[in-house]
RNA sequence: GCGGGUAUCGUAUAAUGGUUAUUAUAUUACCUUGCCAAGGUAGAGAUACGGGUUCGAUUCCCGUUACCCGCUCCA
């Protein structure tokens, strides 16, 4: 198969998950009655249940099950003065202008270099792109009046709140190091790239956490992290092995911050893409924020006494992108798994998700619109819903149902018939073997919660 | 940000400078059906947005927006 075909096929594959995406709710296009905004995606009631659903696997490998680990959760918009102490503004807050003909980016406030830089192009005239503040964080001001005195930003990565907490959950927590501090937030960033789907957009959630550490003992817990990172993607959210690769980055590609840094990627339609990192950061942040807020934020080891700034290792998960990466992962067409002779739907859609990850975790289904089954199917999902996020569907052919819950991924169906008046037992399905099974009513309680756990 | 392409009901599509814009599927109601996308009847639903040319524009032109492909960017 020549690359061009592949390529297409690959996109067939992208283009069906965005259309079912959009059908049944999972993520729609950003303020799509205005005409959308580029790179933003709403979450749908499907897609939001999903979303959670992961931001809880991986709270409970990374704080609960854990105790060397607590939660924060800051604000988006920091002292600026933050911005300043992680480099994050000092970098970009130049205008700069770009020569249209070798791209080139100058600042715009040093004529001298701009003439050089056209005779270099000797005689050609250099046109320039309007200059820009290639700041990739969010600008706003707090005030009700534009005035820069007030100016803030918009936060470009959840990590520094738990270097600015780090003190403050010591002597709260009384925590020693080693430990870490975890948090689940939204980040900002201006990019000018258009990005596949979710997968790169301006306003995105990310999952991290610094683990501090004695200088020294940094590398072996590097690599206790990276297995661990592992170990979320392959047993929690149970994405096939085979789409998923660690990739180390060269030295001459690492962060100023960063010592080590292993990347993961997913096998997404699109190709091979990063979904998560783990950095070494050393004692790049802590250092900075002492210089900058001479607060000493050292630590004192209560035993020996001994004082030193801890290096920090720093795993990193991008949930949207996992988001998109477990649907992909997910998502199968199989041939018609139904006995009719049925010649229209040749593939079916089958979303293969963890049950821990499924939006809805049962369906209950009446197998026909008709009273008193429909009652009994009532009773029976609002009894289900004490425990799990259920949906309840009587039109349409039995068949027509068992498709569209299969499309959104839903474990299994509890379908009430008629017999179920006389004995009071249902029938319940599974997702992908579509086998069945009797089980009584009073008994579906705990039939599902052996299920689910 | 640069270059190229695309834009028609939710989705996938057809057609057209001129009456009410096609079809499938999905969807809603009713009938029917009684465990894997059956059938019938009825309903609702689209030319992305703004300007121009024209007697008349969904169709031609320009701009904007969004998406796709390739660069660039991702400290």
């Amino acid at each position: 198969m020549s690359k061009k075909i592949q390529n297409q096929k690959e996109n067939n594959k992208m283009d069906k998950i965005v259309s079912l995406c959009k059908r049944r709710g999972f993520i729609f296009p950003g303020s799509e009655i205005y005409g959308g905004l580029a790179n933003s995606y709403d979450y749908g009631p499907l897609g939001v249940e999903l979303f959670n659903n992961i931001k809880k696997l991986w709270w409970r490998r990374f704080v609960q099950i854990r105790g060397d680990v607590v939660g924060v959760e800051g604000p988006i918009i920091m002292n600026p003065k933050v911005w300043e102490a992680s480099g994050h503004l000092s970098h970009f807050t130049d205008p700069l202008v770009e020569c249209k003909l070798c791209h080139l980016r100058l600042r715009q406030d040093k004529p001298d270099d701009i003439a050089a830089h056209e005779r270099a192009h000797q005689g050609k005239k250099a046109e320039w792109t309007e200059a820009k503040n290639f700041n990739l964080l969010f600008k706003t001001f707090i005030g009700t009046v534009e005035d820069d005195k007030a100016a803030a930003y918009l936060r470009g990565e959840t990590a520094q709140t738990m270097f600015t907490d780090f003190k403050l959950v010591i002597e709260a927590l009384r925590k020693k190091v080693p430990f870490g501090i975890a948090q689940i937030g939204r980040n900002f960033r201006n990019e000018i790239t258009t990005g596949n789907f979710i997968f790169r957009m301006k306003e995105f959630t990310i999952a991290e956490l610094e683990y501090f550490v004695k200088p020294g003992e940094d590398d072996a817990k590097f690599e206790e992290w990276l297995a661990s990172q592992q170990e979320f993607f392959i047993k929690d959210l149970e994405i096939k092995p085979a789409n998923i690769k660690k990739v180390e980055l060269p030295k001459d590609e690492l962060a100023h911050y960063s010592k080590r840094t292993v990347d993961t990627y997913f096998n997404f339609p699109f190709g091979w893409d990063e979904i998560a990192g783990i950095a070494n950061r050393t004692d790049y942040d802590l250092k900075n924020h002492l210089e900058h807020s001479k607060e000493n934020l050292r630590y004192r080891d209560p035993e020996t006494n001994e004082e030193y700034i801890p290096y920090v290792v720093e795993p990193t998960f991008g949930l949207d992108r996992i988001m998109l990466a477990v649907l992909a992962d997910a998502y199968e067409e199989v041939e018609a798994r139904s006995g009719a002779d049925e010649t229209k739907h040749e593939q079916e859609i089958v979303l293969r998700l963890n049950k821990k990850l499924a939006p809805f975790k049962i369906a209950v289904l009446p197998l026909s619109k008709k009273e008193p089954l429909t009652k009994m199917g009532q009773d029976i999902a609002a009894a289900l819903r004490e425990q799990w996020m259920i949906d309840y569907d009587e039109t349409q052919s039995i068949g027509k149902r068992y498709r569209r819950q299969d499309e959104i991924g839903t474990p299994y169906c509890v379908t009430v018939d008629f017999d179920s008046l006389e004995d009071k037992a249902v029938t319940v399905r599974e997702r992908d073997t579509m086998e069945q099974e009797r089980i009584a009513v009073d008994k579906l309680q705990d039939y599902f919660k052996d299920k689910f756990n």
